[in-house]
DNA sequence: ATATAGATCTCGTCA
DNA sequence: TGACGAGGTCTATAT
């Protein structure tokens, strides 16, 4: 593909604010919060409706380099090569894709309104444990859930048989040093909050595992692992959509 | 575009093992390690080399679904809708995109052996502040960086002029709690194995800033605050450029 | 605007 | 393989 021609599509696309997509071999520049050199070789660079700019090696999920939305976007013909720059000036980035040639190009305008609805992640834990106290031990009462307090941002909380207060600090997975280290964040907090010399305040990590060094941790600080695992998503979407069938 | 050419155009080019682009309008759903649904819309997939699957909508910088390298696809046909399904064994996902409409579909296979120089990091935070300690008093020396020891992994580790022990922890951006508890993890660790009763081992942020929380923190467990900015990019980026063409 | 924490995080690295 | 920490993290949410 012509270069020129490259450069008028790209241009008219861009003006029409379609998405964009463009196999090419190109070098990259990025300078911004960091800064970083790509040499030339073949990729795939997309552009979307609200100028985000990402580039694409021929493998790995994440874009090798990357501009944010609302980025602006130049472009011009440098010899024989086609200069796309992209400025972000709340993050002061800048990147410069030099475009020696060009395999194809596509365009198009999008219309996409929909919203990905997704379950199965720690807050739909946390709404498991507070519908299924049990889950932790039968001694234990919910009161509260995901909320923001002057205490900290506690995923469940609530109280034993005795009237302690009980933490619980919720993984999808394996609880690492540094979920055991954010359940003391909040023990802590609320225990200075609450009196000191009270009945101690329980903390519990909820999480199907717990790493090795993270249940050493654990002990030191007396605090407790409830062997919990994420719902049943399968079952959890089922539920999810009887529900928005009733209406 | 025809759904069953396009069927055939992705078959051949999954066979070829190209990057594929497929402007479309499509359904999503996705099971593993959450659940999702995605209605009809218009999006963009990419395919790539290694059977990474990225779904994006026409805005924003993250794919709305995606599948890991090394998943498997597999595509069949479906009354008026071509389907792709792709698994990944490890992670237990799967991927379905229900495509009622090719807009356009773009394959090539592409080199690119590069990989991406990027400077900046928190590494070269901590290699400057080896090379200067000043940054954090003239009171401190430096022994070791970015060390992976019985003690933790300390960003720089070091002593002062009374010989306690100092540990530094490095945030490019302002600190937060979660960076104090950080370092109260292994100054604790140190103060446990090197002896307790012996002089205070000394704790340090080295940051731009701390945030307000967090500085309270710090005065709680008597950690200090090193203002320091993270390496002047543009600078550094110089220097690795003429000590690459000093060869 | 700042702060806090999750993420289908991803990615590298080391034990 | 598991664990741990950084990331140009990104994203959502609350103050």
């Amino acid at each position: 593909m012509e270069l020129e021609d490259a450069l008028q599509e790209l241009d008219e696309a861009l003006r029409r604010n379609e998405v964009i997509t463009v196999f090419c071999s190109c070098t990259i520049s990025y300078s911004g919060r960091a800064e970083s050199e790509l040499g030339e070789g073949e990729r795939v660079i997309v552009i979307k409706q609200d100028n985000t700019v990402l580039v694409h090696q021929p493998t790995d999920s994440t874009p090798v380099n990357y501009m944010k939305d609302g980025s602006s976007i130049e472009l011009s013909h440098d010899d024989d090569r086609l200069v796309l720059e992209s400025r972000n000036l709340a993050d002061k980035d800048y990147l410069q894709v030099e475009i020696s040639d060009v395999v194809s190009l596509s365009a198009a305008k999008l219309q996409d309104g929909r919203s990905l609805q997704l379950v199965g992640t720690e807050e739909d834990m946390s709404d498991m444990i507070r519908d299924n106290p049990d889950e932790i031990g039968s001694w234990f009462t919910p009161v509260s859930r995901e909320e923001h307090t002057a205490y900290g941002f506690m995923d469940v909380f609530g109280y034993d048989d005795e009237g302690r207060f009980v933490i619980v600090e919720c993984k999808r997975y394996t609880a690492g040093v540094s979920a055991v280290q954010q359940l003391r964040r909040y023990v802590e907090k609320v225990q200075a909050l609450k009196g000191v010399g009270d009945a101690k305040t329980r903390g519990v990590i909820a999480a199907p595992d717990v790493a090795s060094n993270a249940k050493d941790m654990l002990q030191d600080w007396s605090y407790e692992h409830a062997r919990v695992k994420p719902p049943n998503r399968q079952e959890r979407f089922r539920e999810k959509q009887q529900s928005l069938s009733d209406f």
